[in-house]
This record gives structure tokens, sequence and C-alpha cells, in this order.
RNA sequence: GGCCGGAUACCCAAGCGGUCCAAGGGGACGGAUUGCAAAUCCGUUAUUCGCGGGUUCGAAUCCCGCUCCGGCCUCCA
């Protein structure tokens, strides 16, 4: 029983084997922080999120590192070397602007003219964001800084990476004075996309700008370092003072941070679909172009995108939902973590308030389970059966709904849980990460990550009286003068359970 | 055009040659419970797996063809 695992490197499932086990050297490709994260941006970390977890599970010791990306980048890219305003730029124009509204939420005192700042807000919302929905990386983080590592922190390391890349042929100095990597030096490159160097050549007809194109060698090309004094952010270099390519950040912290030492490779590299090319194409260039070995990473694994009610959502299209909306309309951390997470990862999965009510019913009854079973006075051990059918579908490329389906079998047998049960059952939410997480995000919560219920809080008081009101009717048994406050109760938004310990009241989700 | 996926009930979705006249969740319907509800519990809900061929003793599962759908191919997780 191991874990077998889909690699886009080699377009197949293999046996993921870490080079020196139980070790395992993980990067992910993490946030741009130029704005709030949203739903898709989480769901493709919860699915590394997932991974690592079943990592642990099956008994590894799992290293991971999440970049959140800090160097300016440019917003026009139809020139992927870089034209148009800085995204740091449009970020920090936005939140000058919601500065000046006074809609950036209470407590925080931000200075928007330094771009510095402005990747520190957003990478702290991430932080707190990734938190609620129980990024164990985020929280790791605390202890250990250096395991979300940001690149504005490494220039250096980006520096010394160019240097080598030059000195090694796979590089070169352009008439414009830009660093630009070699792809013809290096054969292998394509092999992730499945890409050919023809194949670029010719697709990359009238996208790309001719100007630039005169250039380089090859249109497939790409950019290193870039000298401009003009630009937001900018570093001094042996090639002036500019700014980093893009592609180059993550070579340089994955192998300064995973590959040190007796490991030259990482075992495990995640991040978008959308990253597969030509961002870890170049990655893998870099990388093995400078250390000269065959594998950056072995193990390549790509989530697929989130959509939103059947809609492709992007960024640049502004059609995003954040953690943030989600939470203000009610929604729970617990269930919207199962919901990002609930659709097997190499799929497109579809995000729908449908879904996600479906979900809360789901995690509701995981946690009456689990609640019964801690409360219980019964020593029955439990079925053991369940961790082979849930270990069973995880092995095989993480079958989460095969998992899912083991679960919620075994709890639907169960008559009534033990505290045997209930152990079992927290057991396997270390690797689901659900029931760790709370049902609802309470007000606390709600205030520190600045967002407003959009619900307006019911006046309890009123509730209560109309509930003492209610209680009296019935006990005449004036059921229809009791019926007509529930109806009232239900036009508040309030729902009622009555049972035999009284009636108990709660606020209707959306 | 190149590369990669997908098509299973009302919806989501597992299944990887026999143990499948196909898991699990939601919904719907019937019942228990309730003054009536809600919640909960019990039961029912695909002789069939996009279409057509083929291989096989046996196919949702393998092969061929067809029809649809989606993703990526220098913004994006």
């Amino acid at each position: 029983m191991a874990l077998r695992l889909y690699n886009t490197l080699t377009r197949s499932i293999e046996p993921f084997r870490p080079a020196h086990p139980p070790r395992v050297t993980f990067y992910s490709c993490g946030p741009t922080v130029y704005d709030f994260a949203h739903i898709g941006n989480f769901r493709s970390f919860l699915a590394a999120d997932l991974l690592r977890r079943y990592l642990e599970f099956s008994g590894y010791s799992v290293r991971h590192v999440m970049n959140m990306t800090d160097v300016g980048h440019m917003v026009d890219d139809e020139a992927a070397d870089g034209g148009g305003p800085d995204k740091l730029e449009v970020a920090r124009q936005r939140l000058l602007e919601s500065k000046k509204a006074g809609t950036l939420p209470a407590g925080v005192d931000l200075d928007p003219s330094d771009p510095l700042a402005v990747g520190s807000y957003y990478a702290d919302a991430f932080l707190a964001d990734a938190r609620v929905l129980g990024l164990k990386v985020a929280s790791e983080v605390q202890r250990d800084p250096r395991l979300m590592p940001r690149p504005t922190q490494y220039i250096a390391q980006m520096i010394a990476l160019t240097q080598r890349l030059i000195a090694r042929g796979h590089a070169y100095v352009a008439a414009d004075g830009v660093v630009y990597f070699d792809v013809q030096s290096f054969p292998e490159y394509g092999r992730l996309s499945g890409n050919t160097l023809e194949q670029l050549r010719s697709g990359a007809g009238g996208r790309i700008d001719e100007a630039n194109q005169a250039m380089k060698k090859h249109p497939a090309d790409f950019m290193l370092w870039k000298p401009d004094p003009t630009h937001l952010m900018r570093w001094p270099s042996p090639w002036g003072e500019g700014y980093p390519g893009w592609h180059l950040e993550c070579s340089a912290m994955a192998l300064d941070l995973l590959a040190g030492g007796d490991q030259p490779t990482i075992d495990l590299h995640s991040g978008g679909e959308d990253n597969i090319f030509p961002h870890h194409e170049c990655e893998i260039a870099q990388s093995c172009g400078a250390t000269g070995q065959r594998f950056f990473a072995r193990h390549w694994f790509h989530p697929r995108h989130l959509f939103v009610e059947g809609e492709k959502m992007s960024k640049s299209k502004g059609t995003f939902l954040t953690l943030r909306d989600l939470l203000a309309a009610g929604h729970g951390p617990a269930a919207i973590r199962l919901e990002l997470i609930k659709t097997h990862y190499r799929s497109n999965a579809n995000f729908t308030f449908q879904g996600l009510r479906d979900t809360e019913r789901m995690t509701a009854r995981w946690r009456a389970f689990v609640e019964r079973g801690e409360a219980s006075a019964s020593d029955r051990p439990a079925d053991e059966s369940v961790v082979g059918e849930f270990a069973e579908a995880m092995d095989n490329d993480l079958n989460i709904a095969g998992a899912l389906g083991a679960v919620n079998k075994w709890i639907g047998g169960v008559e009534e849980p033990s505290r045997a049960d209930a152990a079992l059952m927290r057991r396997l939410d270390g690797v689901l990460g659900v029931l760790e997480r709370p049902e609802q995000a309470d007000a606390a919560l709600l205030a520190a990550l600045g967002v407003t219920p959009q619900r307006q809080e019911v006046d309890a008081a009123r509730v209560e009286q109309l509930l003492t009101d209610r209680r009296a009717a019935r006990a005449a048994r004036d059921f229809r003068r009791a019926d007509a406050i529930r109806d009232e109760l239900a036009a508040m938004g309030v729902e009622i359970k009555d049972s035999a310990q009284g009636t108990t009241w709660s606020v209707r989700r959306p």
C-alpha cells in the first residue's frame, strides 16, 4: 500500500518515491500578493495541503515550502518580458483609494506609498485566510519563516543563479542589456509541457512584441534579469539596476531552501495547471541548467482550475470569489474547506452555492458523529477497516471521492458512536482537515479579517421574547398563534428546532 | 494547429476486466418521530454506464471509429 500519484512530467500515474524517505521535500508555487486570494487560488493550495497531509498520514516527514510572490510583475504581459504598469503599483493605487474612501478595514495602518508594505498587507491577508482554511504551512511559518519565503528576500540568490547560468552557457546578455535564458542550450526544454521549440517558435508569431523578439536568439528565450532604472521595485546587479525575471524566484528559493547538500533535486513541486507552461518549464530549465542535474523536481503536481457556477474565473476578469466573500455570506470554514477539496484535483471543480450547501450537511453530520462519540460512555473499539478503505482510495492518485465515500459509509453504519469512533474520525480528519476547522466563523474571526457579515445581526432579545410567547401559546395549545410566531421568526431569518430539551434557534444560512 | 483531460441516475460523483442487476453525498418520494414543522432515523430512487463496432467465457472498465464537452499553448492557482 503506497501512494501512486500522477506526475505531469511523465504524464502517468506512478509510485511516489522520495529520494530520502521518510523525508519529503515539497515546493509549492504560492500566491502573488497584489490582491486578496480567491477561492480558485485556495483550491490549488488546498490540494497541495491535502497531498502533504496524506503524505504525513502515510508516515512521511514533509518539509513544505510555499512562496509568496511580492516582486512587482507587469500587468501587460502581451510582452512576456514586461510592459504596462506594475501589478504592485496597481494594487498600491487601489489601496490608496480605499484609504481615501475609508473602506480599509479598521485597524489597518498602511503606508500605500511603500510597495513592500502593499505586498505585506496582502501577504498577511493571505496568511490569515490560509489559516482559516487550515493550510498547514501557513501555521508552521509562524515557527519557521523560511517556509514561506518572499522573492524580495532572495534577490542575491537570483543574481547568483543568473551568473551561474551565464557561466555555464545557458544565458546571455542581449543587445538591449537584458539577460535571457538560451532555450536552445537546453534540449530538455518542453519536456514538462509537451511543447517543442519548433512549436513554440511557430506559435509565437503575432503574440510577441517584435522589437523585443529581435533581441533574442529564439522566441522562447525568457528573461532572467531586466535592467530598468524606472521600475517600481529594483535592485543593483552586475547588469545594472533592475529586476529579476518572473520564473527565477522559484528556482532560487527551491534550490536554496530544499535542495541543498546531499539532495540536489526536490521530491515534489506543485502549482496551478496554468503554471505548467511557461513557468515550470522555465524553472526546470533554470534549475537544471544551473545544477547540471537531470531533474529539478522529480514529481510534478498540478491541480486543475476551479470554476464558479459553471463560469471560468480569472483574476484579470475580476470574476472571483474570495474566502472573505463566503464568510460574509455566512458560510463556515469547515464546509468551505471540504467543498474546495472534495473534487479530484485533476478535474476542473465547479464551485456552486448548492454544492456548498450539500457539503454543509455532510460536515454537520460528521461533527454530530464526533461530538456524540466524544460524549459517549462506550468503550467499544472502532472498526478500523475504514482506515484501509480510506487509504486505498487516497493511494490511488488522491481519490478523495472514494475516500469520502468510505468515511460516509462507515459513519452511516455506526449506530451509536463510541469514544474510539470519534478518535478514529479525528485521525482521518487529520488528512481532510475539516472538523478541525470551526463550523462557523465567529464574530472575533470575522472582525480579525475585516469581514462584515452580509446578514443583519438578528436581535437575540427579540427572538427570545418571541420564543417565550410561542412556548406560552403552545402550552395553551394555541397552535395557530405558535405557528404564526414561527413564521415571524422565519421572516427574520431565524430557524427553530423543538426538542425534548426545549427550543433552540439559529440564523438561517444563505 | 499542437498537447492533455472528460462523457456514469434529477445534481455532484466513485468505479481501472468477474465479488457491479454500479460506492458515497445532495435532492425527491414513502414511513417513524412531531400538535404541525425543523432536525434525526428507516426505506425507495441507474437491468445500466455518450453513440457504433470489436477483443474476451465475461467490459462502465481493454481496442478501433464517431459525436459532444473542457483545459493549456508566454495575465492567471
